[in-house]
This record gives structure tokens, sequence and C-alpha cells, in this order.
RNA sequence: GGCCCCGUCGCCAAGUGGUAAGGCAGAGGUCUGCAAAACCUCCAUCACCCGUUCAAAUCGGGUCGGGGCCU
């Protein structure tokens, strides 16, 4: 059983912002029977769709697409509720007999599905709360300073100024007793559950950045501006994270009146190409994938899929492609 | 033609004799439960030439470039 789980074919397909991912699915779909399980941190809010660039309705028609629209924008929402979720999904496109592809741009979602994630206590704002009052009431760099006391081996490895990281490992050592440090040591990201296929998907920095500058006008005429306000309208605080998404963040400040309506376009655009930078850098550290430049390559690509269903079939008979 | 002002990294910009702040953009990187987040690193000898001085982006002269005013 469990050695038949740890056979289980997935493509994995990531790359940037706007590189072209659902396009590349949905033109896949077309050769193999394929179902996305989506891997985008973003995408899983309720009501956040021009601004996520969710797979419309017509792509989904062509490409089952799963994981989206899992929780309310101020619903707390983390990388463990998400590769449980995951987990599932990708079993139940295999029980249908079909190739599940883990597609997007979260790094972090990715990885916590193809090597799992440390058994550490879950987040508890009440305790990130008290700690980060505490920051601000004993002054910058208190907390950093009780990291080096309870967990040596993390300070070393994270900056001083890495509030967000210094939080999360005194929180694991107060809800635990044990330092993260140890958890990670014994975790080592060494989960394997499936046989995975890694695609990259990665134009030319200078072509991506036209994407993406493209896509952002696209939002525009979409009604981005007006999926923002209706999100407003209906409650949401400004501060929850689902609406600190690029996009809607800088959406907000100009409906606040804080900033011009092209000055939000330009934010816009520059925090994507940060964005988009900073997802290359986390991939570009994964020694498996393998890269292409763009759809264009499919036929390369449909070459690779084949050869590595072909061996995943034959490592036990079970899998039905 | 005359007089005056200006010329510091792709952009903004501090620095007026003591050996080039900062911000933005750009590049590289970190990443184990907020990850479209958070954080880290790198990135100029001051338009050019000559001179004064122990020492010049800072002073003097000239050249070039930009701007203003006058005739």
């Amino acid at each position: 059983m469990k050695k038949a789980r740890e056979a289980s074919p997935l493509l994995v397909i990531c790359g940037p912002t706007a590189s072209g991912k659902t396009a590349l699915a949905v033109e896949l779909a077309r050769r193999f029977p394929i179902e996305v399980v989506s891997a985008d941190s973003r995408q899983v809010y309720r009501g956040l769709d021009i601004g996520t660039a969710k797979a419309t309705a017509a792509e989904r028609r062509q490409a089952p697409h799963h994981l989206l629209d899992l929780v309310d924008p101020d619903e707390d929402f983390s990388v463990a509720d998400f590769a449980s979720l995951a987990h599932g999904a990708i079993a139940d496109v295999l029980a249908r007999g079909r190739l599940p592809v883990l597609l997007g741009g979260t790094g972090l979602y990715l990885r916590a599905v193809t090597e799992g994630l440390v058994d550490a206590p879950t987040g508890d704002p009440a305790v990130r709360a008290e700690l980060l009052e505490r920051e601000g009431r004993e002054g910058p760099g208190t907390l950093f300073r009780l990291l080096r006391e309870v967990d040596p081996p993390l300070a070393q490895r994270i900056p001083p100024g890495d509030v967000t990281r210094t939080v999360r490992a005194l929180e694991v050592y107060r809800l635990s007793g044990r330092r993260l440090s140890d958890f990670q040591r014994e975790h080592a990201f060494a989960e394997r559950p499936y046989s995975t296929l890694k695609i990259g998907l990665a134009p030319p920095r200078e072509e991506l950045y036209r994407r993406i500058d493209r896509r952002v006008e696209g939002m525009l005429e979409q009604g981005l501006p007006a999926e923002v306000r209706g999100l407003l309208d209906r409650g949401y605080d400004p501060e929850c994270k689902a609406l600190r998404t690029i996009g809607y963040r800088e959406l907000i400040q100009h409906l606040r009146g804080e900033i011009s309506l092209a000055e939000a376009v330009i934010l816009i655009k520059r925090n994507s190409r940060h964005y988009a930078k900073r997802q290359l850098t986390w991939f570009r550290g994964d020694e498996a994938i393998i890269w292409v430049d763009s759809c264009g390559e499919s036929a390369k690509l449909q070459k690779l899929i084949e050869l590595f269903l072909l061996r995943t079939r034959s490592g036990y008979g079970q899998d039905p492609f």
C-alpha cells in the first residue's frame, strides 16, 4: 500500500507569475488525461479571481482544476492545510485513472507536497501576537536575542532582522518545548510521496517582464478595481492576508486616495516583477527541474511526459495509464 | 554676441578642502505551518582637461553639454 503510494506519478509544473503555466496545462490536457492540482497560495481565496489570474471557466473545462477557492479572504490558511488537501486531491485524480499535475508558483507549497513538512505544531495567532507585542514593547532585536538562547542553531541560520522566522521558531518552542531546528534536522524534506517529473517554465527575463506588464493591463480591463472594491464592500479587512496580495493592496491604496490609479498600476507591475524574480530564485535551486522556455516546446514536453508515464506505470502494474 | 546658473550610478538625491549618504530601479540570494510574505547581499571616485594644495566632487582657469536672462 505504502509502496504503491510512493510510486504514484505526479507531474509538477512550476514557473514564475505570468510564465504561461495555465496555458501549458490546457495544452497538455489535449494530449494527456490530466487534472490540475493548483499550488498557488492566493488562488485558494474565494473572490480573488482577476488579480490572481485564476484559470477561467473555459480553461477549467479543458483541464479540470482543483484546490482553487478553498477559503474566504479572512480565513486562516497555511502550507500545512494546503499540503493535506493536495494529497487528497492527488489521490482522487489518481483514483479516477488520470494524471495529477501539481501546477503553481508558490515554491513552499510545491515543496510541502513533494517533500513533506516538519511535524511541528501549527501556528497560533495568539502566541504570535504576544511575541510581536513583546518585540514592540522591549524593542527591536528582543525576539532574536531570545531565539539565540532557545534555538542557537536556527539563530545562526537566519538574519537578526527576520522577525517572521524568529517568531515562528519561538512559537514552535513555546508550543512544543522543542527547537524548530531539531524538527527540521529530523525531517530535512526527506519525504518522497510521489514519483515526480518536474517541469519549470521560464521565458527569457525580458519577455517575462513584458508578459507581466501585459497581464496587469489585462487585469485592469477585466475589472480588477471593481473586484477589489467589491471585497472591501463585503467588509473584509484591507489588512488581511489575502488583501495584501499584489494587485489588491496597491488598488486598495488607490481607492483610499493615497495614490493615483496610474501609480498603482506602476507599483503592481513592479511588485510583480520582484515577485517573479523571487520565484525564479526559489525554483533555480531545484536541480530536478527540467526547464522550458514556453509552450512552444510542448513537443519536447510531450516526449518527456510519455517517458515518465511509461516509467511510472512499469514500476507496479496498478496505474491505469 | 554679453551676463548668470547648472552638470554626483539608469532615475531622484546628500555632500562646499580630508579621501563619495540615502531612496528607487537592476542583479544575486535565503526560505520547513502568514510564503504574491519576510529577510539578506551586491551595485559610482563625482562631464572632461589643466592648475592650486600634503589633500579637490568640493578652489581657480579652460573645454564640452544643459538652462535662464539680455541685446
